[in-house]
DNA sequence: CTAGAACCTGACGTTGACGTCAGAGGCAAG
DNA sequence: CTTGCCTCTGACGTCAACGTCAGGTTCTAG
């Protein structure tokens, strides 16, 4: 398929793949004339670094995992990276969900006029 | 206390605060030589703004909220605000728990030779 | 065959939360 | 008094992941 197609299958824009194979995250077979030509596997990867993207890695970081991830194998460094980037995530999920719990407080808190002194006219 | 003094308890930079100041986030008397000045609740206030920093809203939204912190009511705006951050704050952990499951087994996959296929000459 | 959509390669623009530097003034200690 | 650290304002720099525009080529539907 060719960039557009695989743009809106993966749910990214064209500008976006152009980029991940500037920063060596995804390849494509090229036509005579220079059009991308990409396979099916290709929409599946393209969200796995969408997902990677979101969790906050850089592309820096992606490029160095993604070789263990095409070749099932990790070295000791990339390992590191591996616990170092969940540990990251975890740390990041716990943040949120603090953050989460103060707003929940908060929309309770301003949104029930006198909380716990409840006594409105029906 | 002085700027000094509160970026170091609340762990961000003495930049910071001043960006916080000009965003509407943070107050500060002024002494006469024109330096600012914070009182105690500043620590917990700065980490208050880091805390939502850190889970994604920006500072325009920030500024729209922190009214209603101060005041412990919620306008209908300010309510939706608040939804829909928390919302979107759920659907961040979402993401982020997906991303570290896949780590996880990223981890487990490249890091244990064959596994499943256990055959290790001792 | 032709119009229009899709594609190409540069290359500059954008955004948010600060970092950093310059130049000047303020404050406690010896 | 001066040394040295802290603070001030103002303004430009940074970084990542794209957006957007220009100017040109290629593919495809009718």
């Amino acid at each position: 398929m060719r960039i557009g197609e695989l743009a809106d299958r993966a749910g990214v824009s064209v500008r976006a793949l152009r980029y991940y194979e500037e920063q060596g995250l995804l390849y494509a077979q090229r036509s005579g004339s220079g059009q991308r030509h990409y396979s099916e596997p290709a929409v599946d990867r393209v969200q796995l670094i969408q997902n990677l993207y979101a969790a906050g890695l850089t592309s820096k970081t992606i490029a160095d995992l993604l070789p263990c991830v095409d070749a099932g194998v990790s070295t000791p460094e990339s390992r590191a990276i591996l616990v170092a980037e969940r540990d990251r995530i975890e740390a990041q999920i716990a943040g949120l969900t603090h953050a989460r719990d103060r707003l929940d407080a908060l929309i309770t808190l301003t949104s029930s006029p006198r909380a716990g002194c409840a006594y409105e006219p029906s």
